[in-house]
DNA sequence: TCGCCAAATGATACATTGTATCAGTTGAAC
DNA sequence: GTTCAACTGATACAATGTATCATTTGGCGA
């Protein structure tokens, strides 16, 4: 697993944390401490994390944090839809575009461990058809694709 | 959770577990006294189970089951392709159609159990484009769709 | 501003899911 | 039959996720 460069100045991370909480807000979630520090370290990190690692970086700057306390801050935030699930790594990411409408898809590199998330049009449709075919009303739909990044398929070629 | 009925009787049963059997040592694995038993029991339910609800069916039969070694024959089962993981409710699943290509999606009914699974021509070419456009070269690929199947939403209609 | 009430938190304990390790056993192939 | 890799049994533990309940907090109306 190699490090995700930190994908923002601090600057931005304060704006976009902002713009986080302006969306929780609109979305009927309260934004209490917590929650907020669960985001900023989400923000800081760049990557997907499990609870645990989020405890371990909660922790110093809070003692009194406990799982329990991460996993509904985390239950809060994705309900506002600015946090996701990575079932097949059981961790959490950031939305990558939380205004859109949701239910993407999202890609694992494996080597880097950076998450691509889309809202691919194709897939949607032929998941919804899918399950229109097969009789199912869908209410979640869960697509992870495993596989190598292009930057860590061909790291040195480029410079 | 309602019970889905089991899927069949004895004798098909171990035609299936004979043919489970045979293509487990066509791919190259031995078919040994602990994952035979955890075969025939995922047959005998029909529906997916978690690691640990096999173990206590395993126990009755044989009491030095482990949690290992049900991780250990659940393992080889998924290399051999008869056995699916649900990701998205951590459990583990026979194969519908474990002769055929494989990687296809799983649709889930929250409220029977009720898992089917597909190998829709249409998600596999969207999944497989989406990895392309994003530069990803794809080993796995998960599409769990989390719904309400036609016979529990309309359960009354019928007769 | 005060007090109320629902929501959120803190604390503790526990449940579930999954692995590491290593000694002993088994089974296929020679 | 011997041998060696694969498999198993046993134990311990790591990682992930929840239940419960007393306390605190924060938004809101009086």
């Amino acid at each position: 697993m190699g490090k995700p460069r930190k994908p923002q100045d601090c600057g931005s991370q304060q704006r976009a944390l902002e713009r986080l909480e302006a969306l929780c807000r609109a979305r009927g979630q309260r934004l209490t401490r917590q929650r907020r520090a669960v985001l900023r370290q989400l923000l800081a990190e760049g990557r997907a994390l499990s609870a645990y690692e989020l405890l371990a970086r909660l922790r110093p700057e809070d003692g009194r944090s406990t799982p329990a306390g991460v996993y509904r801050a985390l239950e809060c935030l994705m309900q506002a839809g600015v946090v996701h699930r990575l079932e097949s790594t059981r961790s959490f990411i950031l939305c990558g575009h939380p205004e859109a409408p949701h239910g993407g898809q999202l890609l694992i590199c494996r080597t880097c461990g950076q998450v691509v998330e889309t809202e691919d049009e194709r897939v949607e449709a032929a998941t919804g058809r899918l399950g229109q075919r097969l009789g199912f009303s869908l209410d979640q739909r869960f697509v992870e694709l495993t596989g190598v990044c292009e930057r860590c398929r061909v790291p040195q070629t480029a410079h």
